[in-house]
RNA sequence: GGGCGCUUAGCUCAGUUGGUUAGAGCGCUACUUUCACACGGUAGAAGUCACAAGUUCGAAUCUUGUAGCGCCCA
């Protein structure tokens, strides 16, 4: 084995030999407790960003562990056909031939972009590999596959039916980039910084009123203005006309509550073509409608001289016009929310358009319940609170797109009698005149009205299927919050509406990856990260078990380039220790290593030592801790759990200990000590595989825990000792105990030649001077060990007695000295003693404090007290021993 | 404007039902290439837990308010 792990090679070694065994393959049939993960399935235009990477890292993270317990795990991948940002793509290509897709005509147009999709649409299915996902490859689903297809009109005829989708006429989000209507949530609001523009409105006969606006290119649509009606200052024009500058048009004023009477001037233009809270104050005064823009955001006809100008050219000329006409009253700096298009950017336009919609409230009410019973939880809890809120203001969703990828709306007008309706296959002829000549909608469906069916439609529905049945509901959903709203509260809602179940029992909540400094990765910003250049760097293994090390459940990450350090120094220093015992485990050639990681340990009991105890006491605690950690979603706490065991219990203790024996002669304590090491690293390894799939696969074969044939994949997840093992191994509070207090001694003997200055080289004589005399027989019997880790070559152990004028450090099992006789400057040492006798002193009078008073006595849990008591006599002993140590010093000065 | 969250060591963050001498990683200081590992070892320094008031025998933890930052929705 080298020195250093190079992760290259091994890893895609091991993720093509899982992939071609099938472990990553689950199969219904098998039976058993299903475990199933759908992936939020990435925009197939997409390539891998470092939130697929935290993303895919916590499921497989969910997917592995589950899987090594035994369940009949699937975790289904995927990628979206996401309609508009693979439509631009194309459109983009295309006009570098000079090309539109209206050239090609639809038909011409989707095989490019079927073209497209079969060339590039697999990158990130490819990119999810090497970060080790082990998806179940065999079921990859797209949105727009034939299966997933027919889900999506078999939910469209259902819902039209029951009247739930209906076409009308209301204002949507426009984007006029992308010439088509966006959902509300696809429309994200920026904060701008605009202006408010006073205009004034003359009153034929004389006067006038001002109204403010932060978008005075749609005045040329205005058909009424409106002031509150309980706003004493506007109540004679009620009912009254006033004359729209520019266009020289008579509009009435209505009174209606809509308005705020604080904000501006109390009066505002209503522009039903072009803002919802105007539309519907039209209809309740049954004003004309007017819309004065193209799709493309230039004005169109009904804007009169401006026609054919774009909207913002078209702002400035009007400002320009009403200021050289004396219609400007004022201008303010207004800052202002602006909804953007969250495929491209562009300012989006709110617009009277004929569109589809679902009918959400009907929908709404089994999804709240859902969540609200407990059959769903979020984690964190918190974002329950924000699914409420949304579910609660629902509004209809809109689903129509105008544009050619996706989902074709499957309604049919008969030319003949114009009769409509939805069909879940192309008809021939119309159900109630029987003309052949019929047209389809000439819209797409939204991209989310097929993920939104994803964790069923992926298992075969709307067919019944064994995968469906035992699948279904999922387990684990892990998102970003952003999606929330787009994705996970409508597959609750779909879920509930056509399975009469939930889609999976908890949603996992991450943050958001981010720079160093807090900001988000943006190709604008030139700060995102490439998870392949991590993994090309420090390795797949590096880049999961990092992130998962340094991202607490929830919360944002902040990551650099060395952060990735972490995991690969942890996985250099596992890759050595198992170099180290492998050395040893050499000398015994005939010991089966591999029954030994697979199997229950079995141990003499009689040739156990307390550190071995100890060891196998901490692997206990640790294998509780990763589980429960896992339980409860708690990754960071997990990878934590096994970072220190390994690091700071196994490998800077335990291996240290061991060396004594390991080097020594004695085979049969050689073998009981890498049975012990066997048992317990097989069972680290075991507890890291979710976090680190490659190395430990690697290393499970490289120690012999495994044939050729076995992974790691598919040990059994690590279990507690029994009771009955813990008994006749004699694992117990006092045997921990006592080894810390060992270790305790050791780290003050090795500060005490720190702060003397002696060379970690220079092998140093110590005196320890015990508490009792058991302390000092179990010490003796410990004295080889103590020799080697204090690199010591003359320890004398003696029992009770004075304190000796000689650098010396209390601890709970003696005091440790080094014997520096003539060299020790008392004074000096007289004033260390003091420090801590000091610092003793000052807890101890803060315990007898808290005994002392009444409240406390009367009323704390007896725990606390007798905690605090016990505290108080270890105390008070520790104080009478340095105030010896310290009048031995003050007198030897 | 409404909602949610955050503020703990130089940096990034843990701290799970109130009871610790408040922890980790990185960074920092000193020593160190000794026979698993310098991607290492040993020892160490470092925090009025944002601020204020309150509840309590006891508050980083609960309540209220203030300030700053961030996100979501209008």
């Amino acid at each position: 084995m080298e020195k250093h792990y190079d992760p290259q090679l091994v890893e895609n070694k091991w993720y093509q030999w899982w992939e071609e065994q099938g472990h990553f393959h689950a199969d219904a049939t098998q039976g058993g407790e299903s475990y199933s993960v759908v992936i939020p399935p990435p925009n197939v235009t997409g390539i891998l960003h470092m939130g697929h990477a935290l993303n895919s890292t916590i499921q497989d993270v969910l997917v592995r562990w589950r899987r090594m317990q035994g369940r009949n795990v699937v975790w289904l991948p995927g990628t979206d056909h996401a309609g508009i940002a693979t439509q631009n793509v194309v459109e983009k290509a295309l006009r570098k031939e000079g090309l539109s897709r209206r050239d090609l005509g639809r038909e011409k147009f989707l095989e490019r972009v079927w073209d497209w999709r079969g060339e590039y649409g697999g990158t990130i299915v490819r990119q999810l590999r090497k970060l080790g996902a082990s998806c179940d490859w065999s079921r990859e689903r797209f949105t727009m596959d034939a299966g997933l297809s027919e889900s999506v009109t078999e939910v469209f005829c259902r819902l039209y039916e029951e009247g739930l989708i209906y076409r009308g006429n209301y204002i949507v989000n426009w984007c006029p980039r992308c010439h088509t209507a966006l959902s509300d949530e696809e429309s994200e609001h920026q904060e701008t910084n605009g202006n408010l523009w006073h205009i004034r409105y003359p009153i034929p006969g004389g006067g006038e009123i001002v109204v403010a606006t932060t978008r005075p290119e749609t005045m040329l649509g205005d058909t009424a203005v409106a002031v509150n009606p309980a706003d004493e200052r506007y109540q004679a024009l009620i009912g009254k006309t006033v004359t729209l500058p520019l266009m020289n048009r008579a509009i009435p004023v209505v009174a209606d509550d809509y308005v705020d009477r604080a904000f501006g001037t109390g009066v505002v233009k209503i522009t039903p073509a072009h803002d919802p809270n105007d539309f519907q104050v039209a209809k309740r005064h049954d004003l004309p409608v007017i819309n004065v823009m193209h799709g493309d955001g230039t004005m169109n006809e009904a804007a009169g001289a401006y026609a054919g100008m774009d909207r913002f050219a078209c702002r400035k000329q009007v400002v320009a016009d009403l200021e050289a006409q004396g219609y400007l009253v004022k201008v303010d700096a207004h800052q202002h929310a602006v909804g953007h298009c969250y495929r491209c950017d562009t300012v989006v336009e709110p617009r009277l358009s004929l569109q589809w919609f679902v009918r959400m409230k009907p929908l709404a009410g089994p999804a709240i319940e859902a969540v609200r019973s407990g059959q769903i939880s979020f984690t964190p809890q918190r974002w329950e609170k924000t699914y409420f809120e949304w579910m609660d203001n629902i509004r209809d969703w809109c689903i129509s797109r105008q544009i050619w990828w996706g989902h074709r709306i499957p309604v049919y007008t008969c030319t003949g009698c114009a009769h409509e309706w939805a069909a879940r296959a192309t008809p021939a002829a119309c159900p109630k005149c029987a003309a052949a000549s019929l047209t389809q909608d000439e819209d797409v469906l939204d991209t989310w009205f097929s993920s939104w069916l994803w964790p069923f439609s992926t298992f075969g529905w709307p067919h019944a299927s064994e995968d469906l049945k035992f699948y279904y509901p999922t387990n684990d959903l892990a998102t970003a919050p952003e999606i929330i709203f787009f994705w996970v509260a409508r597959m609750i809602m779909a879920g509930c509406k056509f399975m009469g179940d939930v889609p999976f029992h908890n949603v996992y909540i991450h943050g958001t990856v981010r720079d160093d400094k807090g900001r988000k990765m943006s190709k604008s910003l030139g700060n995102s990260m490439d998870p392949l250049d991590i993994i090309e760097k420090y390795s797949a293994d590096s880049l999961r078990f990092s992130l998962m090390l340094i991202t607490s459940t929830g919360m944002d990450v902040y990551v650099n380039m060395e952060k990735f350090e972490i995991g690969r120094n942890f996985g250099t220093k596992i890759w050595n220790a198992a170099r180290f015992m492998k050395m040893h485990m050499e000398k015994l050639p005939d010991a089966d290593w591999r029954a030994l990681a697979a199997g229950e340990l079995t141990l003499d009991a009689a040739l156990l030592r307390d550190d071995d105890r100890h060891m196998l006491s901490k692997c206990e605690e640790t294998i509780r801790a990763v589980t429960e950690h896992l339980e409860k979603y708690r990754l960071q706490d997990g990878s934590l759990a096994i970072y220190d065991f390994v690091w700071s219990n196994f490998c800077d203790w335990y291996l240290e200990y061991a060396k004594q024996d390991l080097y020594g002669a004695d085979d049969v304590r050689r073998r009981q000590i890498l049975a012990v090491m066997t048992d317990v690293f097989s069972k680290a390894l075991k507890l890291l595989h979710p976090y680190m799939p490659f190395l430990t696969e690697e290393l499970w074969h490289q120690m012999g825990y495994a044939t050729e044939a076995e992974t790691i994949m598919k040990a059994p997840w690590p279990k507690p000792y029994s009771d009955a093992q813990n008994a006749a191994w004699g694992l117990n509070a006092e045997v921990t105990a006592y080894v810390e207090a060992k270790r305790e001694m050791i780290t003050a003997g090795r500060a005490l030649r720190a702060e003397y200055n002696i060379s970690p080289a220079q092998f140093v004589h110590y005196i320890v001077q015990a508490v009792d005399g058991a302390g000092a027989a179990k010490l003796t019997a410990d004295g080889e060990t103590l020799k080697q880790q204090l690199r010591s070559d003359n320890l004398e152990i003696a029992a009770g007695g004075g304190e000796r004028a000689m650098p010396g450090t209390l601890c709970k099992l003696g005091t440790i000295y080094l014997p520096l006789e003539g060299l020790v400057d008392a004074k000096a040492e007289a004033a260390r003693v003091k420090g801590e006798l000091d610092k003793a002193l000052g807890f101890l009078k803060g315990v007898e404090a808290k005994l002392g008073n009444e409240g406390f006595v009367a009323k704390a849990p007896p725990v606390v007290i007798e905690q605090q008591r016990a505290k108080q006599k270890e105390l008070t002993e520790t104080v009478a021993r340095l105030e010896k140590l310290h009048a031995t010093f003050s007198a030897a000065g």
